[in-house]
RNA sequence: CGGGGCAUAGCUCAACGGCAGAGCAGCCGCCUUAUAAGCGGUUUUAGCGCCAGAUUAGCGCAAGGUUCUGGGUUCGAAUCCCAGUGCCCCGACCA
């Protein structure tokens, strides 16, 4: 070796051990993260997961099945993105927890976007056709989420996802939906939709459109059936109506009930030798309309007689006659009927305008005109009233035989008619033209109607094993009553029970649940659409006798499974049916297949038994559903019901729901509104780690925003987290663990001060993961690389990591600890930081027998001996010098320093503190980072430390910038410190003994 | 209108009936051996005193954060209860 005495201070910086590393201070995420996912997907890291963790205890996460129409957004991004980090930190913990993702595939927004790509062409087209197309635009849409997916660092067996669309996940659909009919829950009835009358069809909301359109408002009379003094005494014997007003008259016909608002006041006011009822705050404006009374000279109307008043809750149960039919009309109480008109059956019809309007004006009566088979809320109330959902309108829209006066006519013409027909019984109070917002077909444009049809429902209350009892009109057998018991019957009941038996969390989602369940009506599981799983269900062409049984469903779900649903609709009924199959009712051999398919709710629901139960890797019920709060009323509710159905008992253990994506105020993300974050931006632009750091520092629990300026921040953290992994690798260059790390007796003070605080982190950390509390995760990480390490510990080893010999056993020290640092940091990372931990593994000196990629490790464990001791009183020291920082900042200030280098600090203290600076002396210099440290006793009694800076004496020393009065004293390194000649020769010695 | 949720510093989050904090950002500096890096200080304010004295800055004293608003329970509330405000989800054959 050449004598270094004559080198310049140029070539004295090459003796000190600066960083050298291979991982690179600039990420170029967008470029570097394609690279390692194929390096992933040729090494086949999900595979070797698998097999790392064969026999391991399982863990199952039930991916629920994002709907297959359109790009994803933010809010899936993040939805997927926090399975991941379930689904990888729990592999860490040593869990088999495999990821199979699936995709909702059937539906209405998939066939309504073919109708409007198909056009008019549709309607020619058969209905394979249209699945077809339907089926290729899911399949297109699918692939394209699966690439986002996967772009965003997600593992899973991406090439074996489950799809609702698939055979035998078909088939499996159609075959629980057998079970629910064996086990009674499935009938009949009947649930009114809008209805094109000139097209016959049914029609979605989003089917429908708004246009003005002039109806007939009218006031009509309906004679009081029940006794009045029920209602008040001073109503005994006289003759009372209640006063309904609508803008359908031709839903008349049709009415079962009248419904009053149980809180609202109602007055029973005189007019001649008659007495009306109405809301008391629409008498004046009812009177005025009708011109009840006679008007005084100067044209005003005087205001009516009431002779009582009384809540709504009076009426409940009573009844009045129809207003011309021979039938009684229940009068009923409900939540949903305003003073406004909008519960009338015109706002019916028009139910997203009502919403938006707080006050439709001072139209109606207060008292609703209740038609079951025509409206959502009579539906609903008429449910609840055990009134027949009664529809005397055919599919023409033409009345049914059975309506007196106007049978045959349709619905629109019959209008006039029946204004006509009532005034001239004295039934009419009132008649004008009413304008008005309503639905109209997207298609014809012709103005809709609410119909009642004919549906398959799954009953939430009857009782499970009892034969399915079916009215011969499909009839309502099970009436939803609001005083439910809490005996053991039904879906409903057992939904109750096994809600409370759920891990839900956040744990407000029992309530939730709870509450949903608690009035939730029954299932409406028909839908008149062509694109999803048929209901598998016969009618006698003859007599009209439905067949719904089990093992003729599974016959059925058989075929399905080799050649899709589609077979429904390519196969005749008697291809489907066991040979010479007949009608038990009438012999006939005839046979009609249903035209309804399943809710896509019933599909996805059953995915935990389509899924879980039938594939092998996979158990039932899942640890872990984890899906946005809208869930509950979706998936979380339909899945309960089937593994209710199937196994009594609910498909998952834990329940987690996550927030929305909002903006930087808070308010939803819409395409429209022009706030929307695109996940395929923040991935071209940072790459798709960001955008999982933004998911995991955010509190997932809540709503999450997203905004510039919270991914720079998120950006800002992602670098803090590279540069100090950085720092720690550059310093283990030529570390060779096997070889070089120091026992741990051996260890710098210090440097276990830092593995305890790692310590402490990995606790934590663990904790959190555990709890899924991912935020938690990236605070503590943060926190610790910024705090712990940045600022505090990797500050104070560089003196010793630059300046000391390479194989110097004190530089040995603080490389062991950055190892481990470094190491526990890429595993704690890993499940969150996909790309970076494995890029941090990567460049990570190694002992021999590591897995490959980090995603194949464990996370590290907490050590169980805390060394309390130590951590308090490194606790102190830091404190101490958090006050002589603030000297220096002083010192700095006043010109007298730069660099903490250049000065020399004096600590006076007492008590425990001077015992400690003094049992620390030697390290003080380091700790601080400056040149010479003096610790004074002060006075006993004085609290805290004093510090006084000065300027360090001596010269700067080149190579380690500490400043040393020795600098200069040796002939062979003359620019250097006595610390620095010591480590110069004895890189020399290792040279020459190399040599 | 009903069911549920959320609201703490510019941003993201702690504090879970017992002293309201962290990180980041901002501002002011230092360093040039993590270098498109690293380190430190600072970041509510009327008043009083000291220092200084053109100003800026500095030190001390004292008060000091309406934890969205208003009530209540409690010795004590960010925390529990009630009401309100704002935002979000659900209540639609949308997922």
């Amino acid at each position: 070796m050449k004598a270094m005495s004559t080198e310049t201070p140029l070539d004295l910086k090459k003796t000190v051990n600066l960083p050298k590393t291979g991982f690179s201070q600039k990420a170029n995420l967008a470029q570097t993260e394609p690279a390692r996912l194929k390096k992933w997907s040729e090494m086949r890291l999900y595979d070797l997961i698998r097999e790392a963790r064969a026999g391991a205890q399982k863990f199952i996460l039930h991916d629920g099945p994002p709907y297959a129409n359109a790009d994803i957004h933010l809010g899936t991004a993040m939805n997927k993105i926090l399975k991941d980090f379930i689904v990888k930190s729990r592999n860490m913990m040593g869990y088999d927890a495999p990821y199979v993702p699936g995709y909702d595939c059937h539906g209405l927004p998939i066939e309504l976007y073919v109708d409007r790509k198909l056009g008019a062409k549709k309607a020619n087209m058969p209905a394979v056709a249209i699945r077809r197309a339907c089926r290729e635009h899911a399949a297109q849409a699918l692939k394209r989420q699966t690439r986002d997916f996967q772009r965003l660092g997600i593992l899973g067996e991406w090439d074996n996802p489950y799809l609702t669309m698939s055979n035998p996940y078909e088939a499996e659909t159609a075959r629980l939906f057998g079970r629910f009919v064996e086990r009674g829950y499935v009938y009949k009835g009947a649930r009114p939709v809008y209805w094109c009358i000139h097209d016959q069809t049914a029609l979605a909301e989003a089917e429908v459109e708004y246009h003005q359109h002039t109806s007939p408002s009218v006031y009509v009379k309906f004679p009081l059936a029940s006794d009045p003094s029920l209602i008040d005494p001073a109503l005994a014997g006289r003759k009372v109506f209640v006063l309904i007003w609508t803008t359908t008259p031709w839903t008349l016909p049709a009415n079962l009930g009248i419904t009053v608002h149980p809180d609202f006041e109602y007055s029973a006011f005189e007019h001649g030798d008659e007495v009306y009822i109405v809301a008391s705050e629409l008498v004046g404006a009812v009177a005025e309309k009708c011109e009840l009374g006679a008007r005084d000279d100067a044209g005003n109307l005087p205001m009516p007689n009431v002779v009582a008043r009384f809540p709504g809750a009076k009426l409940d149960r009573l009844a009045c006659w129809h207003a011309w039919l021979d039938r009684e009309s229940l009068l009923m109480v409900g939540e949903h009927v305003t003073l406004g008109g909008e519960a009338d059956a015109e706002t019916e019809l028009d139910v997203s305008e009502a919403r938006d309007k707080k006050s439709t004006g001072k139209a109606g009566t207060g008292c609703v005109h209740t038609a079951p088979g025509h409206g959502h809320d009579d539906f609903v109330i008429g449910k609840r009233y055990g009134l027949e959902i009664y529809c005397p309108v055919d599919n023409a829209g033409h009345f049914t035989p059975e309506v007196e006066h106007f049978a045959g006519q349709s619905v629109f013409e019959a209008n006039p008619r029946i204004v006509e027909f009532m005034r001239e019984r004295g039934l009419l109070l009132f008649t004008e033209n009413y304008e008005h917002r309503y639905p109209h077909c997207w298609r014809c444009k012709n103005p809709v109607i609410f119909r009642a049809t004919p549906q398959w429902f799954i009953s939430m209350d009857q009782v499970a094993g009892d034969v399915v009892e079916k009215d011969e009109d499909g009839r309502d057998r099970s009436n939803f009553t609001e005083n439910y018991s809490d005996e053991e019957r039904g879906l409903r009941a057992a939904a109750l029970r096994e809600i409370e038996n759920v891990n839900w969390i956040p744990a407000w989602g029992r309530d939730r649940m709870r509450n949903m369940f608690r009035g939730r009506p029954d299932w409406c599981v028909s839908r008149q659409r062509v694109w999803g799983v048929s209901i598998p269900v016969f009618y006698c062409a003859k007599c009209t006798e439905p067949v719904a049984e089990p093992e003729i469903i599974n016959r059925v779900a058989d075929v399905f499974e080799k050649e899709s649903a589609d077979a429904w609709y390519t196969r005749e009924a008697r291809e489907l049916l066991p040979e010479g199959y007949v009608c038990k009712k009438c012999g006939a051999d005839e046979w009609l297949k249903e035209t309804d398919i399943l809710d896509v709710w019933f599909d996805s629901g059953a995915s935990s038994i389509a899924v879980l139960e039938n594939r092998e890797n996979l158990s039932w019920p899942a640890d872990v559903y984890i899906e946005g709060g809208d869930q509950y009323r979706g998936w979380f509710n339909s899945s309960l019901m089937v593994g209710l159905a199937i196994h009594d008992r609910a498909p998952y253990k834990t329940v987690l729901t996550h927030g929305w994506t909002l903006d930087a105020q808070g308010k939803a993300m819409h395409k429209s509104a022009g706030n929307a974050v695109a996940p395929e931006e923040v991935i071209k632009d940072s790459g798709a780690e960001i955008l999982r750091l933004w998911s995991a520092s955010s509190n997932y629990f809540e709503d999450m925003r997203c905004s510039a300026e919270i991914l720079q921040r998120v950006t800002d953290g992602y670098r803090k987290l590279r540069n100090t992994a950085r720092f720690a690798l550059g310093n283990l260059h030529g570390f060779d663990p096997a070889r070089d790390t120091v026992a741990e007796p051996d260890l710098l003070e210090i440097d276990r001060w830092a593995l305890a605080k790692l310590n402490e982190v990995v606790g934590k950390v663990r904790e959190a993961y555990d709890a899924y509390e991912f935020h938690l995760v990236y605070h503590l990480l943060s926190e610790f690389c910024t705090v712990t390490l940045s600022a505090r510990y990797f500050d104070i080893i560089k003196d010793r990591l630059y300046t000391f010999a390479p194989r110097n056993q004190a530089r040995r020290s603080a490389q062991t600890a950055l190892h481990q640092i470094a190491d526990a940091l890429a595993r704690m990372l890993a499940p969150i930081l996909v790309f970076t931990s494995d890029e941090i593994w990567e460049n990570l000196p190694t002992d021999n027998d590591r897995p490959e990629a980090v995603h194949l490790a464990l996370l590290p464990e907490a050590n169980a001996a805390r060394e309390d001791a130590l951590l308090s009183n490194w606790q102190r020291l830091f404190e101490i010098r958090d006050d002589v920082l603030h000297a220096l900042e002083e010192a700095r200030i006043g010109k007298q320093i730069g660099s903490s280098l250049e000065a020399r600090v004096e600590i006076a203290a007492a008590g425990d503190s001077y015992d400690l600076l003094i049992r620390y002396a030697d390290e003080l210099r380091y700790l601080l980072i400056v040149s010479e440290v003096n610790v004074l006793k002060s006075d006993e009694g004085v609290s805290g430390v004093v510090v006084k800076v000065e300027q360090a004496d001596g010269k700067k020393c080149e190579r380690c910038w500490n400043y040393s009065t020795r600098v200069g004293e040796s002939a062979r390194y003359a620019d250097v410190c006595e610390r620095c000649v010591a480590a110069l020769e004895e890189i020399e010695a290792s040279h020459d003994s190399e040599n």
